[in-house]
DNA sequence: ATATGTGAACCATTTCACAGCA
DNA sequence: TGCTGTGAAATGGTTCACATAT
């Protein structure tokens, strides 16, 4: 039984809650756009502000990673960007491959945001050979029977799945088969895959009706940090 | 400062963890997709295969909302979708507003995974006269400047915000004013609204950073449940 | 015998408090 | 003094175990 995102990660240096790598992340991509307006030197008290994130929770997160400030001082902009990139895993570029060219699968395709954390989508996939062919965003359409192919040469990072739910499983099959170690699936399916293999969900309607159920039933009381 | 989900949500009756409404929300969809497949009734231990959450997490969760099911026997489909659908304020046809028809805005109007927690788009918010008054996927396009005007005759539930980031606090507020309760945010930026709104934010960046951390730098171990 | 519902135990994350360094 | 880094305490979600109902 091939399993999503445990709520706690390991690596060879360190053992953190999936949350902390959640925060981590968009601090990187913050911090680094705080960096490129010319900030020197910041406090956790300053990027609490900016992130809306207790200083003792932004401390603790970036203590999981190494040691990146002066007691007294704060953290070296330059310094704290260069070592969150690093020891996030952000440091090269990293390719992700994207199957299922439909209107989401192409909203992906163009989607500059992942340009932030030095992630670019390298090559899409789709079973219609009308797509095939077609470059999007710059990025070139090959049909679904080319994955692994493709794959031995692009070495993508991970993949993209944005294909209809009953298409999802095979997909992954094929993908999982292609060597991927990550995928980020789109489709409103539970993916059975190997266990070395790390499965992350966007349901986009789990999150529509978790917020409908929150602003319709719920007492909007003292509000608090998360995604 | 307006703040997103907190951790626990309270409603006259209840007050539950927001994972716990989360995997609500998909069991609702899958469990009313089992009973329209022509299944009588379930054990949590059945619905723990099919969902990959334990059998305690599950009996544990939906007594958040009430008691459906009859020790000995488990819980009848139809009444636990019912009441479900109830409890979650997912009875009636929810509507939401769409600001912001890029690609990604695009892909949301006809995005179908809606229809089943019975929630529908019900009118798109652009600030290119190019796209106003077109009509995609079924719903009309307007010009931003006529939010407030359609809202009144809409009534949306919630509305879901898929501009640019520069632009996102901008159709916060005007969204805010006009009497939205909940905001899907796209945009990956932390809007600032009202105490008494909901912010939920969708960060697909922040998403394919983690699980690349996950894939690059974690050691594969046992598996979750999670989003 | 079988499966639910729930208080209690357990465990992980967040918050707190402070030692230590600039 | 100001701020970081971190053990320790507190908070709260998940798991366990069992009383209860069929």
């Amino acid at each position: 039984m091939g399993w999503p995102m445990p709520k706690r990660v390991c690596s060879e240096k360190a053992c953190l809650p999936a949350e902390s790598i959640r925060r981590l992340v968009r601090y990187y991509r913050d911090i680094k756009h705080l960096r490129d307006e010319g900030e020197k030197v910041v406090s956790s008290f300053f990027l609490s502000d900016m992130l809306g994130v207790s200083p003792d929770q932004i401390r603790k997160d970036l203590s999981y990673l190494g040691e990146f400030g002066k007691p007294g001082v704060g953290y070296d902009l330059d310094n704290l960007v260069k070592n969150l990139e690093e020891r996030l895993g952000l440091s090269q570029p990293a390719g992700a491959v994207l199957i299922g060219v439909g209107r989401l699968g192409m909203a992906l395709m163009g989607y500059d945001g992942f340009r932030n954390i030095n992630i670019s989508i390298v090559a899409g996939f789709d079973i219609d050979e009308a797509k095939v062919g077609s470059v999007i965003s710059g990025v070139e359409v090959y049909h679904i029977r080319n994955i692994s192919k493709a794959c031995r040469r692009l070495k993508p990072d991970v993949a993209i799945i944005a294909v209809p739910a009953r298409a999802a499983q095979e997909v992954c099959d094929i993908v999982v088969r292609s060597g991927i170690k990550g995928i980020l699936n789109f489709a409103p399916v539970r993916l059975s895959a190997p266990n070395c293999i790390w499965v992350s969900n966007v349901d986009l309607s789990v999150e529509l009706g978790c917020l409908l159920f929150c602003s319709k039933v719920g007492k909007s009381g003292e509000k608090d940090a998360s995604s």
